[in-house]
DNA sequence: AAACTATTCAACCGCAGTGCA
DNA sequence: CTGCACTGCGGTTGAATAGTT
């Protein structure tokens, strides 16, 4: 039987949606919201599941989705939030105001095939050290490639660094925990033993979320990667970060780090997080 | 012009997590 | 505890479109 949980009604539309169903919806969310997607369809007079409902207003019809090409800024977010954290493709449209989890994911799949089809070219006469290509998605250098067809110019950060990237984990905001931009790294790190013990507020739904601590994930989650400079091999990444996780056993003594905030609102997910860049002049 | 291939991307599927009766 | 309904996520699909021969 076609039978599926979402699905509770006789005749089930499935496809494309049509510009009459769009609007039904649009107007059936305008007006009443959306508190229980399975009952939309049959509110609004549509012949679809609650789910296709809710995918569709999510990823194509909200107000605020933001269309069309990618920018610069936004791509590079995207690889390096995709460095620090992977597939989780929600988490990293979190960061990208009007950006849909699916949108991203296409984007980096089809980026990916490209970037695969062109080393595999590549590493044909090069070094035919292929299973590079497809290490875990925790190691994808993607400026290696990128370099050479985006010029330096870079608004995102203002000083030439090795930069890094940490998911602090789910809190409001860098601002909630008393972060302004260019906080130096070394304080934060710092209080960070008051903040192991706290818990946050989080402003959408009202309960209480455990601040995931800093240092407890710092080492799995940091990952060097080459934000706006020469390109640089595996083997480097990977020294510097031997030379991260040192300088994490060794920050007393640190200084002369930065902190920039990028934490942005929440887009589809349950989550909202924050990420922090860090950069790292000494490595140049 | 037409046939064929590759790419894109909206939508689907199954699953995991959650909440509730 | 159990079963069910529901939501959100990420992998995957395939129709439409773009590109190539």
């Amino acid at each position: 039987m076609g039978h599926h949980s979402c699905c509770n009604q006789q005749k089930v539309k499935r496809g494309l949606w049509s510009p009459e169903e769009d609007e039904k919806l649009v107007q059936y969310i305008t007006t009443h919201g959306y508190g229980c997607w399975s009952e939309v369809p049959q509110k609004a007079g549509l012949q679809r599941c609650g789910k296709s409902c809710r995918l569709r207003w999510i990823n194509y019809l909200r107000p605020d989705i933001r269309r069309g090409r990618f920018t610069p800024e936004e791509e590079k977010m995207i690889i390096n939030l995709h460095g620090a954290v992977g597939n989780r493709w929600a988490h990293i449209a979190s960061h990208l105001p009007g950006r849909t989890d699916n949108e991203i994911k296409n984007y980096w799949n089809s980026w990916i095939k490209k970037k695969i089809r062109k080393s595999s070219s590549n590493n044909t006469k090069t070094n035919p050290n292929q299973d590079s290509r497809f290490t875990s998605p925790q190691i994808h250098f993607p400026y290696l490639n990128l370099s050479t067809k985006s010029p330096p110019q870079d608004t995102l950060l203002p000083l030439k660094t090795t930069t890094f990237m940490f998911d602090i984990g789910p809190t409001t905001s860098a601002e909630a925990l008393g972060l302004t931009s260019n906080t130096r790294i070394d304080h934060i790190l710092h209080e960070n033993a008051l903040l192991n013990q706290e818990t946050w507020h989080h402003h959408d739904k009202q309960e209480m979320v455990q601040f995931t601590p800093i240092m407890e994930n710092l080492e799995n989650l940091m990952l060097p990667m080459d934000v706006q400079n020469s390109a640089i091999s595996e083997a480097e990444c990977l020294q510097q970060r031997n030379e991260m996780n040192e300088w994490i056993e060794a920050q007393n003594s640190f200084s002369g780090y930065f902190l920039w905030d990028q934490a942005q609102g929440n887009i589809g997910g349950e989550e909202e997080s924050s990420t922090l860049l860090a950069s790292f002049p000494s490595f140049l």
